[in-house]
DNA sequence: TTGAATACGAGACATGTCGTGTCGTAATGT
DNA sequence: ACATTACGACACGACATGTCTCGTATTCAA
């Protein structure tokens, strides 16, 4: 039970998240190497391979915390739908800054290793989706949402709307998202008779 | 104006391609490398160099006529908006074969490569683009897209939503097209008085 | 027929990154 | 004290990159 050996140390552990951060905002998850990260760090590159099985572990870690702390969901009074909106329009100006290029990065880092995917769908993905899913399903009980959507469906669409401008870096603005807005409340097709 | 020294070589340069999408169904763009290419397509290394730029546009020009042979759009006699639900429905199924991971890749290399993202931008969205936003238009004045709408935002969205499923790596299948599209063409709000 | 110009395949080279391993030292428990 | 584990520094082979040189092949023009 009781560890035994020399424990973690917990200032390097530290120092190489804070390292990571620091160059994710400078130069990106592409440009970004174990071995830059030590030396910032003043860690060598065991202790990384110590604890973190890869370059995208680590950005991963570097990354929620933050992520966590800009992306806060805060129930007001209203009816679900005015909250969901709230909810989008808050998460497309957080990408708005050097966040943005930083979740791209991750998305790419996604797609050459299989272990950092899974760490992103556990960590961010699902987490997030926990939190949403009630809300979107409470909409359909209070009457502002129709019944019969799917609630992960809308947020295929609304969140793949937003990595799309990500990965295309197209900025986006608040006239942008409310567009998107519109189009997932209201629909595209003509109103019958109007 | 003539050309002169000896010409390129059409025969290495269809063997390169060829083995450039052999190998990115096999291993994905990811791990893909030029050295690869080279020894498969019987050419040098320097043969590659001589004629692109990166390894991002190679795998673009290989994977181009491929896509471009895939998703064509046959217009019929529907009309805009039916149009545009069946081209939507194409890409899904399109994306579905090996072409999704290689589409996941090619984006994923967009971020670690600007000039592959500008020759995504330029050789495959832009002219997609000015194929179906007409569309989209011709939607708006036939009566089936209700005005006010942004033909470029609902591409961010129906794209937004394609591209997200393949980065996560979610199988899609026609009922969850149909999903999408639901939303797309209803929206998600209650109507008014059923 | 010769020669200039260009492309080709083969392969060398320095550089950078990766993942692993070794070493001596530091810090904890027993 | 001693076993155990973490640490920083460094070395190693493997691989990919981008650039370069070389000898050879293919074209046009003189």
């Amino acid at each position: 039970m009781a560890p035994v050996g020399r424990p973690r140390s917990d200032a390097s552990h530290a120092a190489i998240l804070k390292a990571t951060y620091e160059l994710l905002r400078e130069e990106g998850l592409a440009r970004l190497t174990l071995d830059k990260v030590a030396t910032r760090a003043g860690a060598s590159r065991s202790t990384l391979y110590r604890w973190w099985p890869s370059r995208g572990a680590i950005a991963m870690e570097a990354t929620l915390d933050m992520l966590n702390r800009e992306l806060s969901l805060e129930p007001k009074g209203d009816n679900a739908l005015a909250e969901f909106r709230r909810l989008l329009k808050s998460v497309a100006r957080a990408m708005r800054g050097s966040t943005g290029p930083i979740m791209a990065g991750i998305l790419a880092e996604c797609q050459r290793d299989p272990e950092t995917l899974r760490l992103f769908k556990e960590n961010l993905v699902a987490p997030r989706r926990a939190e949403v899913v009630p809300l979107l399903e409470r909409g359909i009980q209070d009457g502002s949402i129709r019944p019969g959507v799917a609630p992960h469906t809308i947020l295929d669409l609304t969140f793949g709307a937003i990595y799309h401008q990500l990965l295309l870096h197209v900025p986006t603005d608040d006239a942008w998202m409310d567009g998107v807005i519109d189009i997932l409340v209201n629909g595209i097709a003509a109103k019958p008779t109007a």
